[in-house]
DNA sequence: TAGTGTCAACGAAATTCTTCGTAGATCGTT
DNA sequence: AACGATCTACGAAGAATTTCGTTGACACTA
């Protein structure tokens, strides 16, 4: 009831949302300024999107001054559940485990990272009791 | 460079190469068939996919016979790694633990996912050592 | 108040992805 | 040979996504 069930993003509009999450709350022009060298986006697609964001729910505006400010809706760590839930469905036939094979293999993940893994783990499985 | 480097597969795409690697090379009737209550994919619609995946190098056809045969190119965990480097990279900025981390977030997985997990974990590390 | 610059709004073009209608070829059966 | 079923090929419509040009509003400054 409280979750408002947000579409998925799509793929630039995704890259907006990152700038979102790391940046907090920005202008169209702090956006673009970001996402200029990352993807070439120019000032009136950013715009154009982030317009479209706001129909889909997926940011808010504050539109009491002249220049707007943008938020992201959901915390980063939602959607990007949504995202993996989805990849997890449609490539992997909701085979939590092999995705994440997928995800370590090949890459040199640092003794670090799976350190942090397997904390994860560990308390995945001690509240799964 | 015996990486032909495929290109990502779309979702339509994606759907259809995944009948490809659980019944094997099938006819495009065999597809259609698997999809058309999962997605209720008509047959030409089928067809022109697997044409276009054709052209793209997803799928090989072996049109020796009326009936042609198509094959994925890609084994699924080659593919099913791309899209995941690809995810993790568009939505997490390349830190796979917290991609892990989410994939495993607000799932029951089971404690044998876990423990395999943990034994994947393992071998990496002896491998990374 | 005229000039300059920044902004949101809007629509339309361009691109990519998906679906399907139609046509023509081939095969097996009668 | 004619019929009906099945197949590939093709093109085009439809939908979703992305890009951008243009316009008019607003604000700062000289």
């Amino acid at each position: 009831m409280s979750k408002p069930d947000l579409p998925k993003p799509t793929e630039a509009e995704l890259a907006i949302l990152r700038v979102l999450w790391e940046r907090g709350p920005c202008t169209v022009r702090q956006v673009t300024e970001t996402l200029q060298d990352a993807r070439g986006t120019g000032y009136t697609t950013a715009l154009k999107l982030m317009q479209i964001m706001t129909d889909k729910g997926l940011v808010q505006r504050d539109d009491s001054q002249r220049t707007h400010i943008y938020e992201a809706v959901a915390p980063a760590e939602q959607t990007q559940r949504q995202l993996v839930s989805d990849l997890l469905e449609r490539a992997f036939g909701g085979s939590a485990q092999k995705l994440v094979l997928q995800a370590l293999a090949g890459r040199k993940a640092s003794r670090e990272d799976l350190a942090e893994i397997r904390k994860l783990l560990d308390e995945m499985e001690k509240k799964a009791k």
